[in-house]
DNA sequence: CGCGTTTGACCTGCGC
DNA sequence: GCGCAGGTCAAACGCG
């Protein structure tokens, strides 16, 4: 594969076009799921390089009550009146600058808590979910091995080095997450490095499927696979299938918790094929915000158990098939496991959805910031590589996540 | 020469 | 047991 870099799509540097796209949109041609390369107009640009270090976080409140000083709106209100003296204005001014250069100073400050705040919260999300999707599996303890081979070696979490000593205990069982998206390109860049192992005609579909699996560390036991859409070659399929064993770009890892959490889904749900739409649609755009920015599908007539993000639908409200539209960029209702038809195993889970659905403002600044992480800029090269490494992404159960399109 | 891709062979699971 | 299909391996190949 020559040049991939000018072709692979990329969903990160949509720019916020998935989810304003209600009018008329030409076909994406590129696409940057997880552009990682810096995005000049981004003014979070100076936090990258240093939102990796993670130190004790800031509680909550600080960051919400910030708003409350006295804010600078930056609009010299003063008023001109021919009284005052040029002297007196060069002053103003002066004093002026320096007031909005200590308020920047304070947003930057402000923003990198905020940075620093949203990975907590992702990290400790995560956790809750690995601890949720163990608690599942003790209550159904004789529940089913969702895929017939489940005991590779690299499937066991034995050999793995994983970072969570929780992941340790968590059973593999692989299910498939798959995406659809709108690309000319042959890949997307979805924040890893990816190496080709091998290429079959898929039966049915007269594009090959190529197989790719994870380089970014050895042993990582990420794989996926790439292949169009029979009916419509300029819908590609991305299947991820697996957790890392490493660390994590950013993008990459907003990639691994959607794949994670649909895995999660779908292995709580047990075998049973009849999870309802509804029901993985709210779990989704609850544990993941990409899932908001399409519809899903769940899918048990595959051999793995399978569910499907569909970036195609360009939420034009134009909803073909039996696809469900999610709901809104992190809806407030938040109870996802109520509507699983599954008694709520944790009660943390339930209280932390309750303490950050119940605060707006959380909610909304939490929506802020991750659209600042997920929906940065396009990078220019589409390079597929790392821009910083987020140190202990966390890693949940086994799964795939498939990109596709429509 | 090293690294990544290509591609045919091989392995495995499944249905008949 | 046989054939098929999906998935993986690894030698050959090509590119920088
Ligand atoms: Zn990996």
């Amino acid at each position: 594969m020559e040049n991939h870099h000018h072709r692979e799509l990329s969903f990160l540097s949509s720019s916020g076009d998935f989810l304003h796209n209600n009018s008329i949109d030409p076909p994406i041609k590129e696409m940057d799921f997880f552009s990682s390369s810096p995005n000049k107009n981004n003014k979070e640009d100076d936090l990258d390089q240093h939102g990796s270090i993670i130190k004790e976080v800031s509680p909550l409140p600080t960051l919400l009550l910030t708003h409350h000083d006295p804010v600078n709106t930056g609009l010299n209100l003063m008023c001109s009146s021919a009284a005052v003296s040029k002297e007196e204005n060069l002053e103003n001014s002066e004093t002026e600058m320096s007031i909005l250069e200590s308020e920047l100073r304070r947003v930057q400050e402000e923003n990198h808590k905020l940075r620093i705040m949203l990975e907590q919260i992702t990290k400790s999300y995560s956790q809750l979910q690995a601890q949720l999707f163990i608690t599942l599996q003790k209550q159904k303890p004789n529940h089913g091995q969702a895929c017939p081979h489940d005991h590779p070696a690299e499937d066991s979490s034995h050999s793995s080095k994983l970072e969570e000593p929780t992941q340790d205990l968590i059973p593999f069982k692989k299910a498939r997450v798959s995406i659809r998206a709108r690309s000319e390109a042959p890949l997307i860049s979805d924040g890893c490095q990816w190496r080709k192992y091998g290429q079959k005609m898929a039966k049915g579909n007269p594009c090959p499927r190529a197989y790719y699996r994870c380089t970014m560390a050895v042993g990582c036991p990420v794989r996926k696979q790439v292949q169009r859409c029979a009916e419509d070659k300029t819908i590609l399929i991305t299947t991820y299938e697996g957790n890392h064993n490493h660390p994590l770009p950013p993008a990459a890892t907003a990639i691994a918790h959607t794949t994670s959490a649909a895995a999660a889904m779908l292995l709580s749900s047990s075998t049973s094929s009849t999870l309802r739409k509804e029901s993985a649609t709210g779990y989704l755009s609850n544990s993941f915000p990409y899932a908001t920015m399409a519809t899903s599908t769940l899918s048990a007539s595959q051999p793995f158990p399978t569910i499907t993000l569909d970036f195609t639908q360009n939420h034009n409200l134009s909803m073909h098939h039996n696809r469900v539209p999610l709901p809104l960029f992190f809806s407030h209702k938040l109870p996802p496991l109520l509507q699983l038809g599954q008694p709520p195993p944790s009660s943390m889970v339930e209280s932390v959805s309750a303490a950050i659905s119940s605060d707006p403002n959380f909610t909304t600044a939490l929506a802020a910031a991750i659209s600042s992480i997920i929906g940065p800029q396009r990078s220019g090269d589409g390079n597929n590589n790392l821009a910083g490494v987020v140190p202990g992404s966390p890693q949940l159960p086994q799964s795939c996540t498939t990109f596709s399109t429509n």
